[in-house]
DNA sequence: AAATTGCGCAACCGCATCATT
DNA sequence: GAATGATGCGGTTGCGCAATT
């Protein structure tokens, strides 16, 4: 038994967004959400859509933190890492770069950024065999025996601080336990710059800023770091793992992406210090 | 100036996965 | 565990526009 359209095919308008569609869409979203079913929402909207269609209008343009323009040199270093590392996962891919879509990262690669890489290929092996900084293709086709893989090892994310707080602010029953404004922060407005403290072994990187939630009693404190970066093997999971956490989120609760952890117990600022103190290699992570 | 070509990007399609019953 | 429905995702298409012939 063959699988029942999402929608009737003959009755719903398809092409091009108009700017009226748009705005019915975005302000309907705006005040009231997509109520759990992208499927019913056309209809209750007015709108002559798709529901799939409407998800992907409102996540690859209308979204109001979409980023357009052209892409950086360190976003493109970053989607060739990834591209490198885990083929074309184009929404893990985009989820390392604030503001992209993964449809965006997908077009951008399939129309300059794949050119753009090969041609450094074809450069760096038509003048050395010790590249250093130029991402390879590895799904193009390689001449026997294939060329040394190099791999950057930059890991960047960064969550601003209203990103940090989206889970509260979107969550009626945690907003009473969070703030709206994001300069309070842990003890009342104390940032975490502890400098001279130990980093994991084998990461260089930085963590632009610490930010808790402020609450006055600091054993039931949530936590996240924010806009923090690491460079070195291993990506997010080794950079607590190497603290001694097994990820961010046993004990970084709150953090974003994390909203299911949210109300279990995280370690005060003391216990936090303490435990990167307590490290036995020399600082590697630098704190601003 | 008209026709053709190439490019960029929005949108669609169909399959995979997840959630619910 | 099976059936069903909704969502997520990657591949692909097709339109509009600019560059080229």
């Amino acid at each position: 038994m063959g699988r029942a359209p999402c929608c009737d095919k003959a009755n719903v308008k398809r092409g091009p967004w108009s700017p009226e569609e748009d705005m019915v869409l975005k302000s309907y979203l705006e005040r009231y959400g997509t109520g759990g079913n992208w499927i019913a929402l056309p209809q209750k909207a007015g709108l002559k859509r798709c529901g799939k269609s409407c998800r992907l209008r409102w996540l690859n343009y209308l979204r109001p933190d979409i980023k357009h323009g052209g892409f950086t040199e360190e976003e493109d270093s970053v989607i060739c890492t990834l591209y490198n590392k885990i083929g074309s996962r184009w929404s893990v891919i985009a989820s390392q770069l604030p503001g992209r879509t993964d449809n965006d990262v997908k077009n951008y690669w399939n129309t300059k950024l794949k050119k753009k890489m090969m041609a450094a290929q074809a450069i760096s092996l038509s003048t050395t065999t010790t590249t250093t900084n130029i991402n390879l293709i590895t799904h193009s086709p390689s001449p026997s025996p294939p060329p040394p893989l190099v791999i950057p090892t930059i890991k960047t994310e960064s969550y601003t601080c209203d990103d940090f707080f989206t889970p509260f602010n979107n969550d009626t029953t945690s907003a009473a336990l969070a703030p709206t404004d994001p300069s309070f922060m842990f003890g009342h407005n104390t940032s975490f710059p502890m400098a001279g403290l130990p980093g994991p072994p084998g990461l260089n990187g930085s963590v632009h800023q610490y930010s808790a939630s402020p609450h006055d009693d600091p054993s039931t404190a949530s936590c996240s770091y924010v806009n923090w970066s690491a460079n070195g093997p291993g990506g997010d999971d080794a950079f607590f793992a190497d603290f001694g956490l097994e990820s961010p989120c046993e004990f970084f609760n709150g953090c974003y992406g994390c909203q299911e952890k949210i109300g279990q117990s995280a370690p005060n600022q003391a216990t936090l210090a303490s435990m990167l103190v307590s490290s036995d290699t020399k600082p590697q992570i630098t704190y601003s």
